[in-house]
DNA sequence: GCGCGAGCGCTTTTT
DNA sequence: GCGCTCGCGC
């Protein structure tokens, strides 16, 4: 998304200037050419509310694009007068190049964006008006838990017992429904720190609005209060937005619908694109029931279903469906597609993980023998741990492989200390910049000194960097810390007035330099420090895209990742979250297993409804895939490096016979093949849900007692030192040791192994 | 104040 | 199994 080239600039309303009206005497319908009708409808619908029910794959991004050109084009509206929200930033830069690209020129002046960069752009209008001024900063999770913390311990609360990253969370969902700590109510409150949860958020938001900081949630919740109290405000957007159109509506939380439901009071012109199978946040505040209510919300509101699919093939369409269809509470749609019948979708069960990871390596590599395209292949898993093991399995193979999602750019400890130099650079009264970097890299302050210097903070009601000014005139300060601290003070003031004369790359440069963080990541022979150089070097380029370090700020606290472009041909590894909206012509979906997937925490924590959007997610998995998708499961699982009988994923059940083709490992589960009954579909039913955790059992897996396990491999072996005894993938071998039922095994052809008894088979 | 080692808790997902 | 935090000893 292409930042405001000043985040502080204030743009008058309705914007002068307009690239596109004189188009018009064209006869606009080259865009339209490709379109179904259905897509057609969308992008033509003269006015009112519209809602794009549109499925994986039939062509979303492409109908709202063309409904922005559309709109464009003939003349109906003009850039200034559109209003486009999307999640993401990624879909944000992607529909701006493609309408862009569609009018043949910029689409200057529209407000397109994510709802948290919009957000930033209205609340620094009118800051005052929410008792913040307009260079307000926006602070990071990281920020956002250490402040938790001070105000916990403030409080004499055992951050402990009551993790600050908990309440933080905690916090963020009050955000999510807009609720400022004045409505929370008694019940939402919670058992948190014994019900001091909500007295610590109004501590929490006074303390933000001192530091004239917002965390993420209040881009949102802010706005909202700040439409709700200053009608003439919002009259301004009203008079300004003709048309409102929104991206993945069924992801928004309840402080968003409200957002939008302000707005959308000055225009009947709203159109929301979405699909409630594809609603899997419910965990961050996400409220399916959005879209499920989109007609009571906009009466007249007129339904648009895209159900031509355009990405998959039939069986993994009818898969999927047949596995969505297990869902309550859906609107409703039937994919179809035009595409010949591919292949079935390959259901595996193996002994372990290690297996599963193997298994898939092999396959990949067989495709690639064919002359498949790594790029065009993805591992998509529940969690992000589950990475490892394909990790570790490619690395071995040699197998050029990308994890998709990983810590985030900005979330980098090397890029928020070079951010808290730039910030306290930029404004000195950054009281968390400043206590984030005071002492890295390490000039000798530590806690006492900090101490001296909150005291005078506190008690004179300054800054952090003011209170250390003023400590540097008196004597309260040792001389080891007097002298530390009187350089930095002053390295700021002149990187400060850097900032007036050279380029704001040189000055971070310089900065990175004169701070000693560039000699701090060079003398450490971590491993990771390289890369750090590297990130920063990475930062230091992008921060050439900008005009002015704030704005380069700004656009890195609302980024969530750095556009790495790395081309070359590699197998994506990345969570179903983070696929959403990607495809690939083969999709990987490993680790189907109860309590995995679906996760046992989603159902403790939602029941039914964590399970539908378990079972969603499942949805999103299969219709990734335009080609091929192979499921599969691991009979056992090491968790917390203990191992634990895995069962196989009721999803997998859910899955039509008639699409599957299964080839399960010999000897494992033998009555697991899917076309007989007492298979697998009859052992999965036969499984009792309830006992899993939903009744209150917290193990992610049922536990597995040695006794579980022999009676799975059928006879008990002998554990005595210097048996021969058999393993299915490390071959024969002699016991060397025996702690519990952990084995040391020298193998004859694989070397010494630790392993567990219930691997083992007498020879 | 710093560095190191032990011990603990963690793993759902992220704008 | 790993990474982080805390506490202890220098």
């Amino acid at each position: 998304m292409a930042p405001p080239a000043d985040p502080f600039e204030i743009t008058d309303d309705p914007a002068p200037a307009d690239p596109v009206p004189a188009r018009r005497a064209v006869a606009p319908t080259a865009h339209l050419e490709g379109l179904n009708t259905e897509q057609r409808q969308a992008v033509t619908h003269a006015g009112g509310p519209l809602l794009v029910l549109a499925g994986a794959g039939t062509g979303k991004t492409r109908v709202l694009t063309t409904r922005i050109a559309h709109l464009l084009l003939t003349g109906q509206t003009r850039t200034s007068q559109i209003l486009a929200v999307t999640f993401t930033n990624k879909a944000a830069r992607e529909m701006l190049d493609r309408v862009a690209s569609l009018i043949g020129g910029a689409a200057d002046g529209m407000w397109l964006g994510t709802f948290h960069a919009i957000g930033v752009r209205v609340l620094r209008r009118h800051a005052e008006l929410i008792g913040l001024k307009s260079n307000f900063t926006i602070l990071d999770t990281d920020d956002q838990t250490r402040l938790i913390k001070q105000l916990l311990q403030a409080e004499g609360i055992d951050d402990k017992k009551w993790p600050a990253r908990i309440l933080s969370g905690i916090i963020q969902r009050w955000k999510d429904r807009a609720l400022p700590p004045e409505k929370v109510t008694g019940d939402d409150a919670g058992e948190f720190a014994s019900g001091k949860a909500a007295d610590i958020y109004r501590q929490y938001q006074e303390r933000l609005a001192e530091v004239n900081a917002v965390d993420f949630g209040d881009l949102v919740m802010h706005c909202v209060t700040l439409w709700q109290k200053h009608p003439d405000i919002l009259a301004i957007y009203h008079r300004r937005f003709r048309h409102i159109l929104v991206d993945e509506y069924q992801d928004t939380n309840v402080a968003q619908y409200l957002w939008l439901r302000l707005l959308a009071q000055g225009t009947p012109n709203v159109c929301c694109v979405g699909d409630d199978d594809q609603s899997i946040y419910g965990w961050r505040g996400a409220e399916v029931g959005n879209i499920l209510r989109f007609e009571k919300d906009f009466p007249d509101a007129t339904i648009v279903r895209l159900e031509r699919n355009y990405r998959s093939t039939p069986h993994i369409l009818a898969a999927a469906s047949h596995l969505i269809s297990h869902n309550e509470g859906r609107l409703g749609k039937t994919l179809w597609t035009d595409a010949k019948e591919g292949e079935r979708i390959s259901l595996r069960g193996v002994w372990d993980g290690d297996e599963e990871a193997r298994t898939i390596g092999e396959e990949i590599e067989a495709l690639q023998r064919d002359k498949h395209k790594l790029s065009q292949i993805a591992i998509l898993v529940r969690a992000g741990f589950q990475t490892r093991e394909f990790e570790e399995r490619f690395i071995t193979m040699g197998l050029p492989y990308r994890v998709i999602g990983g810590p985030r750019f900005y979330e980098r400890q090397e890029i928020r200390d070079a951010l808290a130099y730039c910030r306290v650079t930029i404004q000195h009264d950054d009281d968390l910049a400043f206590e984030r970097i005071y002492n890295t890299p390490r000039r000798g302050l530590g806690e006492s000194a900090l101490r001296t210097l909150r005291l005078i903070q506190r008690t004179q009601k300054i800054s952090l960097f003011e209170a250390t000014r003023r400590a540097l005139e008196t004597d309260e300060l040792k001389a080891r810390p007097r002298k530390s601290l009187g350089d930095l003070i002053r390295n700021f003031e002149r990187w400060r007035a850097m900032l007036d004369g050279m380029s704001h790359v040189e000055v971070v440069e310089t900065i990175l330099e004169e701070s000693g963080y560039t000699d701090m990541l060079r003398i450490d022979r971590s491993p990771e420090a390289e890369g750090r150089l590297e990130n920063l070097k990475e930062l230091v380029n992008a921060l050439q895209e900008f005009d002015s370090l704030p704005a380069f700020m700004e656009h890195v606290a609302l980024l969530t990742d750095m556009a790495s472009r790395d081309d070359t041909d590699m197998v994506s590894v990345m969570t179903l979250h983070a696929a959403k909206g990607l495809e690939f012509d083969t999709v990987f979906l490993p680790g189907w297993e109860e309590g995995l997937f679906p996760n046992q925490r989603a159902l403790d924590e939602k029941g039914a409804a964590g399970l539908e959007e378990e079972r969603r997610l499942a949805y999103v998995g299969l219709t990734r895939a335009r080609k091929r998708a192979y499921v599969s499961f691991a009979a056992n699982r090491r968790v917390f490096n203990q191992w634990q009988a895995a069962i196989p994923s009721r999803f997998l059940r859910e899955l039509p016979p008639a699409q599957l083709a299964e080839s399960s490992d010999a000897g494992l589960y033998a009555t697991y093949s899917a076309g007989h009954h007492g298979g697998l579909r009859d052992h999965a039913s036969g499984f009792e849900y309830e006992s899993l955790g939903v009744s209150g059992r917290r193990g992610r897996y049922r536990d597995e007692t040695a006794d579980d396990r022999r009676a799975i491999d059928g006879d008990r072996v002998d554990l005595s030192i210097g048996q021969r005894v058999f393993h299915q993938k490390f071959g024969y071998g002699r016991i060397v040791a025996v702690d519990g039922n952990k084995l040391d095994i020298e193998f004859e052809k694989a070397g010494s192994k630790k392993v567990l008894d219930s691997f083992i088979e007498a020879a």
